[in-house]
DNA sequence: TAGATTGTTAATCGATTAACAATC
DNA sequence: TAGATTGTTAATCGATTAACAATC
């Protein structure tokens, strides 16, 4: 039984397949953990740990094969199978996230369909993918074994859309709202949270606003 | 010299400051942090060294006050003054953020203008907002000391915007592209890395699927 | 070959948790 | 008063960094 492996490394895992994905655009064949530290500020022992756990071997002096490291990021993030998902609230926010949707895909999630009860919403389409009312979530995500619900409804209706998504048998929630949610063990909650991300913004420019002399790195 | 706040800290504090408010709004006088411990399933000490960061003082027994609670945490996260804000790119994920903009006021920052380059956009309003086409970010910027830059513009553009950015004098970017931005260590950057939340569900959603009987916390 | 890069083990650092005295 | 909660110091845990042997 292999103990987890910790959020901030598969973040850091998502940033060096993007400069690999780069690398590989550029036409580049081979890249090292140490180009990825330099490009990304991470230690350059702490990238080829992080490295290790996808399972890759690199070539003593020469690196990493681009097409190789792709593939064995982009499988230990399980990018290379397709995921599919609902997304749950079709406002500005979930709009915007169904323009994505090829992004999405090349990351091995699928959105399969958009819920909503607005009636001006309802049997649109957005972006190509079709938006249905809420009341029939339920019954097309056990029927079609959805494993994402996107969660993109006001904080109001946050808590009782992700209790309707767990009912409905779906293990995994992408929260975008800035609600706390409370579930089961079972249910993985990834929360987006951008006041959080506003806070760090804030208060790291508050400080260096007050010290105007101080270097900071 | 203090020392500076680590960045879960801030996030953690953040989503105490959340809690706190909803407190408020229900009408409650008092709030521990025993409390807000077991709502965000944080360690109890935990929470309390994060509270005595701000300077808030609690009375044993009893808790802290909601209000001056939420005002100490506020006054640290710098969301009790006002930062003005310019957003670059007013595509689908800009327009969503601009639907934000009450949210972000309560959180101290003011976005002021948006810009961008699409001739449909420039010169009309999205969400109450004036959109300006981007050659007019820079003096904008300068004239009225901006001192956030919102960056939802297409990855291509990324790093061009950013530079232009941060020449117009602006020290934080709030950058919302995938681009892992270049900059000086004058200029703040808080990224808001869609693909690696993702990442992080992904792989626990792999995880859990491939050993359906395992228990996780 | 020499040197750059790899993978790994040991040391350090920082964050989390445990323990406990103080107090309304 | 007794007990719940506070703030703080000490112990533990995990993540990061340093050191180093192996190798194309």
């Amino acid at each position: 039984m292999m103990k987890p492996i910790s959020i901030i490394t598969i973040k850091r895992l998502s940033q060096y397949l993007q400069l690999v994905l780069e690398a590989q655009k550029r036409g580049e064949e081979r890249i090292s953990a140490t180009a990825l530290a330099h490009l990304t500020g991470v230690h350059m022992t702490q990238v080829r740990k992080d490295l290790a756990i996808t399972g890759v071997v690199g070539v003593p002096k020469v690196g990493h094969k681009v097409d190789a490291l792709a593939e064995a990021i982009g499988d230990f993030l399980n990018w290379n199978d397709v995921t599919e998902a609902f997304l749950i609230g079709a406002g500005h926010l979930g709009e915007a996230l169904l323009a994505y949707q090829e992004a999405f895909a090349t990351k091995g999630m699928k959105i399969l369909a958009a819920f909503d009860n607005n009636p001006d919403k309802v049997d649109t389409k957005v972006h190509g993918i079709p938006v249905y009312p809420v009341e029939k979530f339920a019954n097309l995500a056990q029927r079609l074994h959805i494993h994402i619900g996107i969660l993109t409804v006001p904080p109001e209706q946050a808590q009782a859309t992700a209790d309707l998504i767990i009912q409905s048998g779906i293990r995994a929630i992408w929260n975008f709202t800035p609600t706390q949610l409370v579930t089961g063990p079972k249910t993985i909650v990834e929360n987006v949270d951008l006041f959080a991300s506003l806070a760090v913004l804030s208060q790291r420019l508050a400080t260096i606003l007050k010290n105007p002399t101080e270097e900071h790195r």
